[in-house]
DNA sequence: TTGTACGCGTTATCAC
DNA sequence: GTGATAACGCGTACAA
């Protein structure tokens, strides 16, 4: 049933199939009303598929990009990916997607896996530990972006959250609010995980800038299980913190798990605000505070930077986009507190 | 760079192409331990990397699977497609991934596109209108799954949710807790959304198996955006129901905002339960009691039914698969009601 | 305007 | 054991 090959629509349409192929590309210049016509029918009649993978061997393009991503069941991933793939199919692209579960040498092969299958371009939210691996690409000008986390050393286009910006609004808007026990809730901090060190950075700026304390017990890091354990032990100690600062949508789980399990009261006993707009923020009792990512548009300035690095062969130099988070306020802040 | 080919590797080894290949292919019997030596170190010191797409050609397979769905930014879709993206990794095969948008135009554009590209199979979450695409695929034996929905008249594995049992299993708790003004919501029904059907349907029949009442006000459909105003109508009448079964999560959302917004109070003034586990349902207040779809089960068999269908060149038969729900008790339902 | 011949990188089939 | 040589299906000079 596949096999219908250009050799058959020719001998049905009586041409040769060069002529095949310059209608299959469009150049109809290049014959007659008639015969084309007549290839036309031919290729209706056989039901006839171009087979991609001929053409790509010859030409060397697949027109498919590849995808890997450290956890695919991230709201993020999902709607960062999405965009992707919208963003691909506009220009007849289609993405494969691998999921390295953040695993380095999952991840490594993947890229091989996917250079082998010729993709013409990477997208990926890096693991950070395959510096060689991500070095050999970018030594060939191979298409690459990074999302979401960025490679220190490695020169590459980089999509990011501007996440200093995230903390620090964060935390001026509850300092603007009349909070002073701030405290940040992040997984266990790991030097090679990058927005996790800029938020605690842009936290301990902003808080500097406010002339607020950070005490070492209000920077809280565990894993999300162990979360609310933790903070319940923290919560037993002297000068409890009024405002919980939840670094991503997982550490906001945990945190809701602890209020909702220790009966403690949002926002009168503390305020919450975290990064990632988790859809449930606004039939959430209170309705959630959240600084929320851009996730469409990095999905689509991801896809449109590789676009970009395909068609300009020459290197016009790595860049790192950095995207401004929004503000969603809700009610799990008291508006003047004091 | 990425040019080194077979021919290169044979040159530096002093050996044919044919031999590198029978190399590659593990045909290790048929050359001396010498040669193959000599070969090992020529595609080590080249950095040789076979062509996957001139090995399709030859072979016309690709180890890949293409995917289509009608809308990516569901959780089922991720979760299912988690498994899947899993169950091929460990067979060597990606994951082609294409979004619909529940738009049949394009989904049949996405079938012609995958097909182009030589997919060894397709997984389909199908918008269902496109009988004819389909069916040529099952006429042609391609290895063809549909998961989530299922089309009638196109005989083809599909992999769904034991829909009536679902909705059994809502009627069934809500009842045996005391609960008889049972409603159901869901999103507008239309024939052609088999799962929607399936649900109302278990409904009804549960419901009359119980001896209770199905009025026309308690079958309640509405676009999620319009929902919390329809429900606020409904409340506002006589007889009001004392329990809401939710279809899917995207009703759930609807009905969480009516209760929070009208101030109903859960589960006092009115009990709550739905199909689709969601992930913020043990943080809710109260913890929201759903009927979960073994996700990740489905994904993994719709990835198996796809490789046995590969396997077999003979047709075995189109089956259906129904996975069975599973009632996550929490408390949006009150227990032993009256 | 249309046809011929060759190349893309592998694999399969035979000879040697 | 190893090596020519012919496919695989399509693109493209170049020739006609």
């Amino acid at each position: 049933m596949k096999k219908v090959t250009m050799a058959d629509v020719a001998k049905l349409a009586n041409v040769s199939k060069s002529t095949v192929s310059q209608y299959l590309n469009k150049r109809y210049e290049y014959m007659s009303e008639e015969t084309r016509k007549r290839i036309a029918e031919a290729i209706e009649e056989l039901g006839y598929q171009p087979n991609v993978i001929a053409r790509s061997l010859k030409q060397k393009t697949t027109a498919t990009i590849g995808v890997i991503v450290f956890n695919m069941l991230h709201m993020l991933t999902t709607q960062v990916l999405h965009a992707i793939e919208e963003e691909c199919q506009k220009r007849g692209f289609q993405v494969i997607v691998s999921n390295s579960g953040d695993d380095p040498e999952k991840e490594k092969r993947y890229v091989d896996m996917l250079l082998a299958k010729q993709v013409d371009g990477l997208i990926i939210f890096p693991t950070g530990k395959n510096e060689e691996v991500y070095r050999r690409l970018t030594a060939e000008r191979f298409p690459l972006v990074f999302v979401d986390r960025m490679v220190p050393g490695v020169e590459a286009d980089s999509i990011l959250l501007d996440n200093q910006k995230a903390a620090e609004m964060a935390v001026d808007y509850l300092a603007s609010q009349g909070y002073d026990r701030i405290a940040i809730v992040t997984p266990p901090l790991v030097a090679h995980n990058v927005p996790r060190m800029e938020r605690l950075e842009g936290f301990r700026a902003a808080m500097r800038k406010r002339g607020l304390d950070v005490e070492d017990g209000n920077i809280i890091a565990a894993d999300p299980d162990a979360l609310p354990e933790v903070l319940k032990q923290r919560f037993a100690e002297p000068k409890r913190p009024n405002a919980l600062f939840a670094i991503n949508d997982l550490t906001l789980m945990g945190v809701l798990r602890f209020v909702k399990d220790a009966g403690v009261r949002v926002p009168d006993e503390v305020a919450i605000i975290n990064i990632d707009d988790v859809p449930f923020a606004d039939i959430y009792t209170p309705a959630l505070t959240t600084i929320a990512q851009p996730t469409f548009a990095m999905g689509k300035k991801a896809a449109e930077r590789v676009f970009e690095q395909m068609k300009a062969k020459k290197a016009d130099g790595p860049r790192v986009f950095r995207f401004s988070p929004t503000l969603m306020e809700r009610t799990s802040i008291k508006r003047e507190k004091k």
